[in-house]
DNA sequence: CCTGATAATTGATATAGGTCATGTTTTTTT
DNA sequence: AAAAAAACATGACCTATATCAATTATCAGG
């Protein structure tokens, strides 16, 4: 038996001053007061698990979401069925924008993994936004940045090759994993072959090749889920960025 | 010699409360009182010829834009040189978001044809938001829409057939020309197949030919830039809408 | 610790749609 | 009006990747 007593996290309230995210999330570039009043709305219910919605398709939408921990999924329905995945969010990565346009989200939103999530209640960020400059403005980054996100995806799922997309799509993990500070070339894929297979585009049969290519050519290590990155300068040549 | 006067229409500035397109653009959803505070800032410079570019990837955002008349395509560019549209931008729809993650544009914005756009400058934006709440509110509504049409095209690309994407886009196109009070079953394409098999992620060819599939099943009518579509239901079945 | 279920790999085969080549029509330039 | 250049159409062929099938590895629950 431990000697500390055992205390339940959920309940605790992480203040966003306070956040190792902070950079990369709601606060970026905002003032010290006025940090402390987004503290004063951003709420952080408890978390969710594995395969548990955020929010669904068609849902009102109640606030926009900044993961805190974990990893959560997007994705789209088409009338006959098919879905595409649009984004996996990473720790301090925001998401919800897809129920501005009309009130209601157009997408799910589940968890790859038990995952936390701050919420900042949409019918708080219209006064929130008026009071505070810098959120207004950092609401604009946030939405360039997704919008910016989208179009380098329709331009993987337009124009590049299977292999292309694996080795863009591991980059843009690696670059993710830096700046969060983690480590860039070593880290574990939260989401299954098939949710890959699915945002990239293609066949599972295709992602495991192209992995299994990869590590037979050095490029990467693959053990599973943990991937590690062996020779970045090959993956970048790979998608056609000079050096 | 006409017995009227000639007057450079460049010059005269339609104003937002008095444009027909207003439900669409900026305006929908303001008070009347907020449209004149609008009309104070929005400008409308002299028109754009075929394959002028409005603003390029990596130029400074200097304001969003909507379409008066005419037609506006967007389109990022690849380590690599290739190019991916990402947008057909009809007279009342916005763009410029690209340019709000960083204050750069991250794509081309490039005529099809003459055209002429409002802007909306950037510097004047957020104190115009923090005066018009109905603004503010409209702002939201247009990025949501922008990121709901990204979603739909990355489920176009990912998991459409070629068949399915070119009716996708013709359904698409016909349920603007409604919004905008024209004709939906019979419109010209503003741009050359060479663009439309870019934005659909497909060889110029496929285009060719599915039109002339189309056109062989009685689904639409072709000749040349000029579309009649003679059977939606066909064309929505082949999407996978239910009726 | 087993056991069915899920996830991942690997091989064989098929095909949607790309690429190449050629011809025609339309548009632009001189 | 003629020439050059785009834009578009159509046929023949090929390839990247999907699909199908079978096998192995891993995981979740009793």
């Amino acid at each position: 038996m431990s000697k500390f007593k055992e205390i339940n996290i959920d309940h605790l309230k992480l203040s966003c001053s306070e956040c190792n995210l902070r950079e990369l999330c709601f606060p970026h570039g905002m003032k010290e007061e006025e940090l402390s009043n987004l503290d004063a709305v951003v709420d952080q219910p408890k978390p969710l698990h594995k395969n548990d919605f955020l929010y669904r398709d068609g849902e009102r939408a109640m606030a926009i979401y900044a993961v805190r921990s974990g990893c959560v999924k997007t994705m789209t329905e088409s009338a006959n069925g098919d879905e595409q995945i649009v984004g996996f969010h990473l720790p301090g990565e925001l998401l919800g924008l897809d129920g501005f346009a009309d009130g209601s989200h157009t997408c799910n939103a589940i968890a790859l993994e038990t995952s936390s999530v701050c919420e900042l209640p949409l019918d708080q960020i219209e006064s929130l936004c008026h009071r505070l400059p810098g959120l207004q403005k950092q609401m604009r980054r946030i939405m360039g940045k997704e919008v910016n996100n989208d179009h380098k995806l329709l331009l993987l799922l337009g124009k590049m090759t299977a292999e292309e997309r694996l080795a863009s799509f591991l980059l843009s993990l690696s670059a993710r994993m830096e700046e969060r500070h983690w480590k860039d070339n070593e880290f574990n894929l939260t989401m299954p072959r098939q949710d890959i297979a699915n945002y990239l585009g293609m066949a599972v049969e295709t992602v495991s090749r192209l992995f299994a290519t990869f590590q037979s050519e050095k490029i990467i290590d693959v053990d599973r889920r943990h991937i590690s990155i062996l020779d970045i300068k090959r993956l970048r040549s790979i998608v056609g960025e000079c050096e």
